[in-house]
DNA sequence: CCATCCGAGGACCACTCGAG
DNA sequence: CTCGAGTGGTCCTCGGATGG
């Protein structure tokens, strides 16, 4: 059998790249773990064969187990990390794959608008700053969303409540990508511990990027709090703490874009009018439904407004917490519904047409969804029913 | 060593239904 | 009417099994 002639040092980096130890690696490719060991001192070689599944599992292009060192692999990161002064030490590999696929989408919108002459940039990024007023700005996102009673009004549920905003966004030119995966893999669940959304910032082509596997509440919130990013024209990983959201985050632009969010989903002004102090909180909480928006929400507002003390407030939330995190998730769904969803419909679309008009290959607009040609054939008549 | 097949697992939306 | 719970339809990935 042919050997592949792989840099044996390359194999080593990509396994711990990947935060694999060997005994995984060796149960995913069925082979024996002295086989690999000896793959990463160079004793022995793979064949192309081998090479090319432990590439595929080390999540590398093949190239980069020849290359004679690892490659730099800061491009898009590096940025973020300095618009965000968050000290993360590292992002995992999840999240990295994820922001490239973001990037290479949005990359391929920003250059879709441009050749078919729609590249016109959105007056509202980077409309305001950190200093501007937070009502001001609250008002401005609503106006754009067509944030108004009557919406409330029409949805239907909560979560009917969130895809109709995901709508109105992407109507007014917002890539909104929500997702629990990496790609369409089900077996790489994304934490919300390390990050519950991100946006990139970009005046024709702007993205936002949701972690799916977040609850309603915190997805409605985190949602509204990337649009704030936009606002003020920031790039930037964010890990909305419902919690922190009520005391002093010590991040201005973070602290400024959670006072934007509770704005936008229920004005001061209203909270205060509708609130009574001799009611109960339960009784109270009752009094927004028509609000739409999840206990948690609420719960935030009557902290930030002084309506209720801080211990009421833990309470309150750790009992909603529990909650949402026993709710069972059920299974099942449409992936022809599932697949525009995680890609944004407004991508998802303007793909489907690039290659009804012979402007992208099928081939290649499969690949950025990540699904086969055959799949996307049969999205494509899906979504053209409706 | 390798190609191929097959079942398990699980994502997500759209819609319906029934209780309050 | 409102709202949450339940359900159906579809695909991708993984890993074990099989047999060349």
């Amino acid at each position: 059998m042919e050997k592949a002639g792989i840099n044996s040092n390359q194999v080593r980096w990509a396994r711990e790249r990947a935060g694999l130890q060997l005994s995984d690696l060796s149960k995913a490719l069925q082979l024996a773990e002295d086989k690999i060991a000896a793959w990463e001192t160079g004793e022995e070689q793979p064949t192309f064969r081998q090479a090319q599944k432990l590439a595929e599992r080390l999540r590398v292009p093949l190239p980069y187990l020849f290359l004679p060192s690892p490659p730099e692999e800061n491009s898009p990161i590096a940025d973020l990390r300095t618009l965000r002064n968050e000290a993360r030490a590292t992002f995992s590999l999840d999240f990295k794959e994820v922001l490239n696929d973001s990037l290479q989408k949005q990359n391929w919108y920003r250059e879709y608008l441009q050749n078919t002459g729609q590249a016109s940039p959105l007056e509202f990024i980077g409309k305001y700053s950190v200093e501007s007023d937070v009502k001001t700005v609250a008002r401005d996102i609503q106006a754009v969303l067509g944030l108004d009673e009557e919406l409330r009004k029409s949805a239907r549920s909560k979560s009917d409540f969130l895809s109709k905003l995901v709508q109105q966004a992407e109507e007014a030119g917002i890539l909104i990508l929500i997702s629990g995966v990496v790609k369409n893999n089900n077996h790489r669940k994304l934490t919300v511990e390390e990050f519950r959304g991100f946006v990139l910032s970009d005046a024709v082509a702007p993205l936002v990027f949701i972690n799916g596997n977040d609850t309603e509440a915190a997805k409605l919130f985190t949602f509204v709090h990337e649009l704030a990013h936009l606002w003020v024209g920031a790039s930037g990983v964010s890990n909305v703490e419902v919690k922190s959201a009520v005391e002093n985050d010590f991040d201005q632009l973070e602290r400024f874009c959670n006072q934007v969010a509770a704005e936008v989903l229920i004005p001061a002004e209203d909270f205060q009018s509708i609130w009574q102090s001799d009611l109960s909180l339960e009784e109270n909480l009752q009094r927004y439904r028509h609000y739409k928006v999840s206990d948690l929400v609420l719960l935030i507002r009557a902290r930030q407004l002084r309506r209720i003390s801080s211990t009421e407030f833990q309470q309150a939330y750790a009992t909603r917490i529990s909650w949402y995190k026993n709710r069972k998730r059920s299974s099942g769904g449409n992936f022809k519904n599932t697949l525009p969803a995680r890609n944004s419909k407004l991508l998802t679309s303007a793909l489907i047409a690039a290659t009804l008009e012979g402007q992208t290959l099928y081939r290649d607009a499969a690949r950025m969804l990540n699904v086969k040609v055959e799949t996307l054939k049969k999205v494509a008549d899906h979504l053209e029913i409706h």
